[in-house]
DNA sequence: TATGCCATACTTCCATACAAGTAAAGTCCG
DNA sequence: CGGACTTTACTTGTATGGAAGTATGGCATA
């Protein structure tokens, strides 16, 4: 028999820790400037305070926890620098991906099928799924510019981007992201790079819009 | 009295071993594929096995390292992919950056001290001191578009590009990069965005022929 | 009442021991 | 001689105890 379970052996303890909290951080289950103490999960979850503990060096390397000596772990504010950051890099790698897109039009129904999702979970008020289907499009297009590593770079500066992003949708107008989502695509079938890099940029500047107003309405939540 | 001058405390143990390792990788001291021992390294510097696992974990978050269970740590190959991603993404951050320098024309005088520097390093033959420089050319462009913290997520995704510079920069023309610096900086000086972009990136895309190049002559070194 | 000291109860950090898994050498058997 | 099995020496992963540092509340004192 084929051992095709090799390749499915359960990650380790400290890994699946790491992914329970990490979910739970960026979905915003935990609070920024919340307590994570070792001893205490370790308990929760019946394992020794171990493994706990290097997945806490996970999250800080990743800079979603900060873990200040003999003092305490707590859950990482949302810095607004990181974010603006995180926001101007977007801005510049996914215009010149939507360029290559635009000029060698390749398939794109991959991108199509996430607008029809992205209109279903809008009307059925499913926030987390809406999330998911913005970036899957997103995603769409850098596979379609045949960089998904650059995707994968990309989604490691997203954290504390995603993080705002889970309390902005719940407040923002969707349909306006849907909107502009459109109007990228349209230009990239047509094969209109110009456009296309003006519409991608108008929408991820949206964030710099959203991000001042959240700020404003959870101050304890963000750090600068 | 600002707090952290109070708050300057030695880093932990865990810490200054991530650090001592990083830099031997990055500067190409420890070959790629090479094995990490805890145990080896733990008795080398008189600790346990704990702090040293801790930060073979940072670095595996980093990808520089690659952690396999219970058979042994290695030091990670430099993934042609992540470089080329890593460039892609510099190219396209760095020519939004000069626009931005371009056309607000702040001061320069960091980036002309650069020039210096290189021209004295590259004449000494000092290449670990090139490249820094190298790096302090790009980052003042970075600070001089008023985008610090820009310059910090691409140093992060730098670490693969800058293992494969310091191999490349001991065989390739030195005076080629110096001559590129050149033209991007007196383009930002006389205030041209467009020359700006055209010269960062072509310069940025010096990397697409001197990959092939190293990863030919150092197969075992890379990997896809 | 206000202030400085101190015991105490935390926290993370490091050391040590053991468990679980891997790989390769050695060994037995056909 | 060749192949499968077993032993053995590794590796990383986890558990636990204690060391070092920090914050807090109680308490004596002016």
């Amino acid at each position: 028999m084929p051992e095709h379970t090799i390749l499915a052996r359960p990650a380790s303890t400290a890994q699946q820790v790491h992914d329970w909290l990490y979910q739970r951080i960026i979905r915003g289950d935990l609070a920024p400037g919340a307590r994570l103490s070792e001893t205490e999960i370790a308990e929760t979850i019946g394992l020794s305070r171990q493994p706990v503990r290097e997945a806490f060096i996970r999250l800080a390397g990743e800079g979603l926890a900060e873990i200040k000596p003999q003092r305490g772990t707590y859950i990482g504010k949302i810095s607004i620098r990181a974010v603006l950051s995180a926001r101007l890099i977007r801005e510049a790698v996914e215009s010149d991906l939507a360029r290559m897109v635009a000029d060698a039009r390749p398939d794109l129904t991959a991108m199509q099928a996430e607008m029809e999702v992205q209109d279903r979970t809008d009307k059925a008020g499913d926030v987390a799924e809406f999330i998911a289907s913005d970036d899957r499009f997103h995603q769409a297009m850098a596979l379609a510019a045949g960089q998904p590593a650059v995707w994968q770079d990309l989604e490691r500066l997203k954290s504390q981007m995603n993080r705002m992003r889970h309390m902005s949708m719940r407040v923002f107008d969707r349909s306006q992201t849907i909107a502009q989502h459109r109007t990228i695509l349209d230009a990239l079938l047509a094969g209109d790079a110009d456009t296309a890099e003006t519409a991608i940029r108008a929408h991820l500047r949206q964030m710099l819009t959203e991000l001042p107003e959240m700020a404003a309405a959870h101050p304890d939540y963000f750090t600068d």
